[in-house]
RNA sequence: GGGAGCUUAGCUCAGCUGGUUCAGAGCACCUGCCUUACAAGCAGGGGGUCACUGGUUCGAACCCAGUAGUUCCCA
């Protein structure tokens, strides 16, 4: 069979995914087998794939693809999440271009268009995760506005409202003009800005003189109640019981004193607008000042205001000063930079507005949570975000937690007309309720909360949820098989970026709910950066496609090239180069193979040449040592390095080392069969690095292990077992390093002397000993004619050492005498200086006296190895002096 | 404004208990090769005052302090 010179990933691709499938791999149900179970950071139903899922699902997938092949039942569960403030203005804008305005259709049909949408466009996300090789139990998949898992949110707001934990109330909140809804504290992106900092003059009432405050945000000057100013501030102590004139409107409000006002800051004196600033609330509170809401809910001047009515917050900004200025009110302004708060998802600038609202107290919730991590139950990787978590869980606020959307699970309150309140699941329930506190109700007066609760108070269940929706209904003692099997579950990978929105909650659901954690691990990748170092963003058209690059590179070469990159919790610099190494990588596997597979098979009583034997030998231990060090490093979650180590294990030790070795010579055009004893040896190989390279590269690894033999559909290597260590011969391996700079020693003296690397060459070893290991080995790897032995030294040969050793080869042409001696004279200083500095350590009595014996012991044998080192090259200058 | 981290080769990063397994890897670069698996390759090579300044120590990339630059989090 004719083998392609290259590897051609899309037809493995096509063929593997589907092979999977069908035989189910992917597949967990619980059994005796230790479970290994991670679920997805579901994606939301808005979104296509990018970068950052493309990392953190291959991470996924290859910490799934090893336990499976560690023999644990590995359980990777898929879903998607309904993300409300996102959908509900996707599906606004979508029936925006057909014409339909949100507010003209009753609440039900809205829906009814979004699940449409959701249903259309909500698993795209999901199937293209399936060319990346992503191996999750698909029949688990999940949505967070599934049945029974929004059931289930319910179930936790009225739980939560039972305990005390959920509350209502007019409080300061994050509104978001553009979509109309109040967003959380962690959903607001601080930006810098430059902004006007205006002087305005207020009248002083039946006075002359005026005071002066400074602000940035002149169009609420109509909604000030008070100014206030510090009472150790000498400038207006003689201000006690007056009041001031806001200007245009001719309004008079109080002067107040408190400490919270920092004098230095613009003119010491602060306007105090309590509706539209989260300070000035809280001072409005305190001196029991009127509140005024000067901005409608889309952001426009209310009809408080008086003036400027309807029009835009900014634009009335704007023609605020412009008024101000003419009418000989302000002073001067100001540019400075300050932060101003956007909303993560529509980038509206955020106003911060009072309203009703429910919130969840994180007081006493967090505090498991918080203790989980710092004890180390759940574990952060990379450790440095324990801090950041310690930090934000220390001082934690109530999380508002209603979206004034459609889209979502909708809060079960329920409210008669009459003031009263209650938490039920039905109507009829609340109803019920509603007779406790008030006996004269109308049905028909029942009115349910208008809004819908945020995402995360649903995904905060997902661990929980896709195994048994029912948990918080019935309880965590009466939890279904799949729960008890897979929860807790292993690993989490996510991004920093959610660790108090998803991660946190998801630990407090968790403690709350099964008194567990919900993870072991939190594996924190870093956010997928140009080279540039700007984040990738479809806004800025940095990011490429990632199915583009599989179509490019192959699923594996992207894989591959992702985590060549992705130190844990650093951000990583992308450039397609390194899906370019991937694919690289995987063709020289491919060529690996092709070479193997052109063996011919000689003799049953063929046997195999020592040089062979050492090959096989030295290549059983390197590949058990390499084995060990993936293995750690997998076990400390550091991917790249894992990933390098077998990168370097397959490309070097295999490819360059062990295949050049025994790759049989070619005679008169037909290559030398090979014997049985290497050829198996060699086939077992390659069959144990697939497997370490399986979690890697999936499709590669499952197109070779059926091409290098007939196997049955089922004898994939997706279920293959992970290779086992073997005992390890530190000394041959050692022993081999020497081989190895002996061969390219004498690989560069044929660059240097510009010999033909076909010319065979002569090495003279130094040594008592007449034949050594890897004698074999040396000859064909340096083409050498013979490997002698000798007790004396050779003359008129190029000369060299390597550790203490000395070797010669003697050339046909004559040496460059100078040349020698210049290089040997090199040579001899750097060994002059080595053995220098090495002396001042052992001549110092305190380095003596403290350092540790074994590293006294080490500096000792350095010093008589330069010695002796230093002795043979004087030697062998003296003979070319000769 | 408060807090945390980072700064090692042209680029991306390792460097775990302070000591020749300490200055490393991959890529890029340079030189020579179309050598019967692979030019998506082979062989060889150059390249760093470990941000800066001080300190501790017999000894510092590593520990401490300060400075600069940078990133993130919180307000």
């Amino acid at each position: 069979m004719e083998i392609a010179k290259t590897y051609n990933p899309k037809e493995a691709e096509a063929k593997w995914y589907p092979h999977w499938l069908k035989h189910k791999f992917f597949k967990s149900t619980p059994d005796a087998r230790q479970p290994y179970t991670i679920v997805i950071p579901p994606p939301n139903v808005t979104g296509v794939l990018h970068m950052g899922h493309m990392l953190n699902n291959t991470i996924q997938d290859v910490l799934i693809r090893r336990a499976r092949m560690l023999g644990y039942n590995a359980c990777w569960v898929p879903g998607t999440d309904h993300a409300s403030i996102a959908t509900e203005a996707k599906v606004v804008a979508l029936l925006k271009e057909q014409g339909i305005l949100k507010k003209d259709l009753s609440r039900d049909e809205f829906l009814k268009h979004a699940w449409d949408w959701k249903e259309k466009y909500g698993g795209i996300i999901l199937e293209q995760l399936k060319k990346l090789g992503a191996s999750c139990d698909w029949d688990r998949t999940k949505f967070t506005m599934d049945h029974e898992m929004s059931d289930a949110v319910i179930d936790v707001f009225i739980d939560l409202y039972n305990k005390g934990q959920i509350y209502r109330g007019v409080r300061m909140v994050n509104w978001d003009p553009q979509s109309q809804t109040a967003v959380s504290d962690e959903e607001v992106i601080h930006k810098e800005k430059d902004g006007q900092l205006v002087y305005i003059n207020y009248k002083i009432e039946n006075e002359e003189g005026f005071v002066t405050i400074a602000t940035t945000r002149p169009e609420t000057i109509m909604a000030d109640t008070a100014v206030c100013v510090n009472p150790s501030d000498e400038r207006y102590t003689n201000l006690k019981g007056k009041k001031v004139i806001i200007p245009l409107i001719n309004k008079a409000i109080p002067i107040i004193y408190d400490e919270y006002v920092d004098a230095s800051f613009g003119t010491g004196a602060l306007k105090v607008t309590p509706a539209h600033d989260i300070n000035d609330f809280n001072l409005g509170q305190k001196h029991k000042l009127p509140t005024i809401d000067g901005l409608t809910a889309e952001g426009k001047i209310s009809e408080a205001a008086q003036i400027y009515v309807g029009m835009d917050r900014f634009a009335c900004r704007k023609q605020i000063v412009k008024d101000l200025q003419e009418q000989g009110f302000v002073l001067k302004i100001e540019t400075i930079k300050n932060k101003v708060g956007h909303s993560e998802r529509t980038d509206a600038v955020i106003e911060p507005r009072l309203s009703m609202q429910w919130f969840l107290k994180m007081q006493d919730v967090s505090k498991p949570a918080l203790d989980s991590v710092l004890s180390n139950d759940v574990k952060l990787i990379p450790e440095k975000f324990v801090n950041t978590y310690k930090h934000w869980m220390e001082n934690v606020h109530d999380w508002c937690i209603s979206r004034q959307l459609w889209w979502g699970q909708r809060i079960p309150a329920w409210y008669d007309g009459q003031g009263n309140t209650v938490v039920a699941k039905t109507k009829e329930q609340a109803i019920e309720l509603f007779k406790t506190k008030n006996s004269s109700l109308k049905a028909d007066e029942v009115k349910q909360d208008e809004d819908v609760l945020d995402t995360w108070f649903s995904s905060w269940l997902w661990p929980l949820t896709v195994f048994d929706a029912n948990v918080i209904k019935n309880g965590f003692d009466k939890a279904n098989d799949d729960l008890k099997y897979y929860y807790p579950t292993k690993d989490l990978v996510t991004a920093p970026e959610i660790l108090f929105f998803w991660v946190a909650r998801m630990i407090i659901a968790g403690k709350e709910y099964t008194g567990l954690k919900p993870f072991t691990n939190v594996y924190l990748t870093g956010i997928v950066r140009d080279k540039l170092g700007r984040k990738m963003s479809k806004q800025l058209g940095n990011s490429p496609d990632p199915l583009d690059l599989i179509a490019k590179y192959g699923a594996d070469g992207v894989r591959v090239g992702m985590l060549l990159c992705s130190p844990a919790g650093n951000d990583l610099m992308f450039d397609e180069s390194y899906c370019e190494q991937g694919r690289n990588f995987a063709n020289k596997v491919w060529n690996a193979f092709r070479l193997i597979k052109g063996f011919t098979l000689g003799a049953e009583a063929l046997e195999a040449p020592d040089s062979l034997k050492a090959a096989i030998t030295w290549f059983q231990n390197k590949l058990s040592e390499q084995l060990e060090i993936i293995n750690d490093h997998y076990s400390k979650y550091r991917m790249s390095d894992a990933l390098m180590a077998t990168y370097k294990l397959v490309w070097d030790d295999f490819c360059a080392w062990y295949l050049e070795a025994i790759k049989p010579e070619f005679i008169d055009g037909v290559a030398k069969p090979i014997d049985k004893a290497t050829y198996d040896a060699t086939i077992n190989f390659l069959e144990q690095l697939l497997k370490i390279m399986h979690p890697w590269m999936p499709f590669i690894t499952e197109e070779i292990w059926h091409l290098l033999k007939d196997r049955s559909d089922k004898d994939c290597i997706i279920v293959a077992e992970w290779p086992k260590q073997t005992a390890i011969n530190n000394q041959q391996l050692a022993e081999f390093e020497v081989v190895k700079e002996l061969v390219a020693t004498v690989r560069n003296l044929r660059a240097q002397k510009q010999l033909s690397p076909k010319e065979k060459l002569e090495v003279i070893e130094k040594s008592d000993a007449t034949k050594s290991y890897f004698d074999e080995v040396v000859i064909k790897l340096a083409n050498l004619s013979t490997f002698k032995y000798t007790k004396e030294k050779v003359e008129g040969a190029f000369s060299f050492q390597i550790k203490t050793t000395e070797f010669f080869i003697p050339l046909s042409t004559n040496i460059n005498v100078e040349e020698e001696k210049l290089r040997l004279q090199k040579d001899l200083d750097y060994n002059k200086g080595f053995l220098e500095s090495v002396m001042k350590k052992l001549s110092n009595e305190k380095f003596v006296t403290n350092a540790k014996p074994e590293i006294l012991a080490a500096e000792q044998k350095k010093k008589e190895d330069a010695e002796s080192k230093i002795k043979g090259i004087e030697e062998q200058l003296k003979s070319l002096t000769n």
